[in-house]
DNA sequence: GCCTATCTGGACTGTCAAGTCCACTTGATG
DNA sequence: CATCAAGTGGACTTGACAGTCCAGATAGGC
C-alpha cells in the first residue's frame, strides 16, 4: 500500500517536487489555451524552463502528464468553487454563485471550462482519461448536490426534489453555457443557461 | 457575386463534385469519431478511396476541408432536426423532441454533438472556424426560436416569454447534456438537462 | 569529505503528417 | 479525332513531435 505504483515509484525531494509541480502548472495553462494535441512537450519545456529529460524523469509519457493535468484542473475548479458551494443554501446564494461564474468566465475571456475542453478532446480517444474526467465531473456534481441536500434538510427545498438529478442538470447547463460562450465569444449563453437552471431549482423550493 | 471566391474558383463536373462530396463525408465521419487533430489526411484518403493530389485538387489545405466539414455537419443536424423543429408547437411536441434526442444520442454511442466537439476543439485556435461554428449554432437556435415563437403566436406560450433567450438556454442544455453524456457514457445527463429545459419552457406557458 | 540516488542538460533518433510535384488518364467540346 | 482542362496516382520533401540516451551536476546520509 506504500508509494510503489508504477506511475510514481520514486521518492521526491523538495526540489524535485517543485520542478514536477512547475511542469504540471505550465502544461495545464498551455493545454487550457490550446488543447492537448496542440500543446507539444517542447512548449511545456519552454514555458516551465525545464529540459526534455526532466519531463521524462517525472512522467512516463505525455499521456501521464495529461492525467496529472486533469487532476490539477479538477483541484483548481473545486478550490475556486468551494466558497460558493459551501454556502449554497438559499436562492440568493445560488444567484451569487451564478454571478461569480459569469464574472469568472469573462475573466478567462470565454475560453470555456478547463474540464469540459479536456473531456471533449479526450473522451473518445482515451478510456482512462475519460474515466478520470467522469470522476472529476462526478465530484463537482457531488459538491453541488451536497449544497442542495442541505437546503432540503432545512426545508427550503421541497422533499420531492432530487438533489442528485438537480445537480446533474445544473452542471449540464453550466457546461453547455460555457461551450456556447466560448464559441460565440459572449457570456450570454452561460447567463441564460444558469438562469434557467436556478429557475428550475426555485420551482422545487417551498414558499418562505 | 458569382462563384468566384478563392476557395472554389473551378468549375466542377459531375464526377468531380461526387469525389469532392465523398471526401467531405469521409472527413466528417472520421473527425466526429476522432477529432480534427487526430484525423490525418492519410486517413481521409483511405476512407474515401482518394489520393493525395485529389485532396489538394479540391481543397486548398486541411483547414479548408475542415471548414467544409463544419458546413456539412451543420446541414446534417438541421436536416435531422427539421421534422421535430417544424412541429415544435406544444408541450407534447417538446417531449417528443426530447425523446428523439435521447434515442439519437444512444444510437451515436454517446459520442457527443458533432458541432459541439468541433467548437470545443477549434474555437480557441481558428477565428474563422469559430465564427462559422457560431453561425451554425445561431441557425440551430433560430429554428428552435421559430418553433417557440409559433407557440407564442397561438397563445400557448405566454406573451412575456422571450423565445430567443429561451431557445439559447435550451441549446445550452442540449450541448452540456451531450458533453456530460459523452464523458460519462450515459445519456442520463442529457435527459436531466432536457427535462429541466422543457420544464423551463413549460413554466412560461399559459394554462390550457 | 565521500558515496549514491536524485536531478538536470541537451543532442539524437524514428515516425508520421502536411504539403509539393509531375507524369498520366479521362472525357467533354470543337 | 484533336485538344485541353478537369481529374487522378503516387513518390517526394520538409518539418515537427514523442520518446531515447548518456554524460554531468546536486545534495543528503554516513
Amino acid at each position: 500500500m506504500a508509494a510503489n505504483r508504477k506511475s510514481k515509484p520514486r521518492s521526491l525531494t523538495a526540489r524535485g517536487a517543485a520542478t514536477r509541480a512547475r511542469i504540471v502548472e505550465a502544461a495545464a495553462d498551455l493545454i487550457y489555451a490550446h488543447g492537448v494535441e496542440q500543446t507539444s512537450l517542447d512548449h511545456v519545456m519552454a514555458a516551465s524552463g525545464v529540459s526534455k529529460s526532466q519531463l521524462y524523469h517525472y512522467f512516463r509519457d505525455k499521456d501521464a502528464l495529461v492525467l496529472d493535468v486533469i487532476a490539477r484542473q479538477t483541484e483548481r475548479i473545486l478550490d475556486a468553487q468551494r466558497p460558493h458551494l459551501e454556502a449554497l443554501d438559499s436562492l440568493p446564494a445560488l444567484k451569487a454563485w451564478r454571478n461569480a461564474f459569469v464574472r469568472l468566465n469573462k475573466a478567462a475571456q470565454c475560453r470555456g471550462c478547463p474540464l469540459g475542453n479536456l473531456a471533449s478532446e479526450l473522451a473518445n480517444d482515451s478510456e482512462l482519461a475519460r474515466k478520470r474526467l467522469a470522476d472529476s465531473f462526478s465530484m463537482w456534481r457531488d459538491r453541488i448536490e451536497n449544497g442542495l441536500a442541505k437546503m432540503q434538510e432545512r426545508g427550503e427545498l421541497g422533499a420531492s426534489a432530487n438533489p442528485h438529478d438537480l445537480a446533474l442538470a445544473l452542471l449540464s447547463a453550466v457546461e453547455g453555457g460555457l461551450l456556447l460562450a466560448k464559441t460565440t465569444h459572449s457570456s450570454r449563453p452561460l447567463e441564460m443557461a444558469l438562469d434557467m437552471a436556478i429557475d428550475h431549482v426555485a420551482r422545487h423550493m417551498n414558499a418562505p
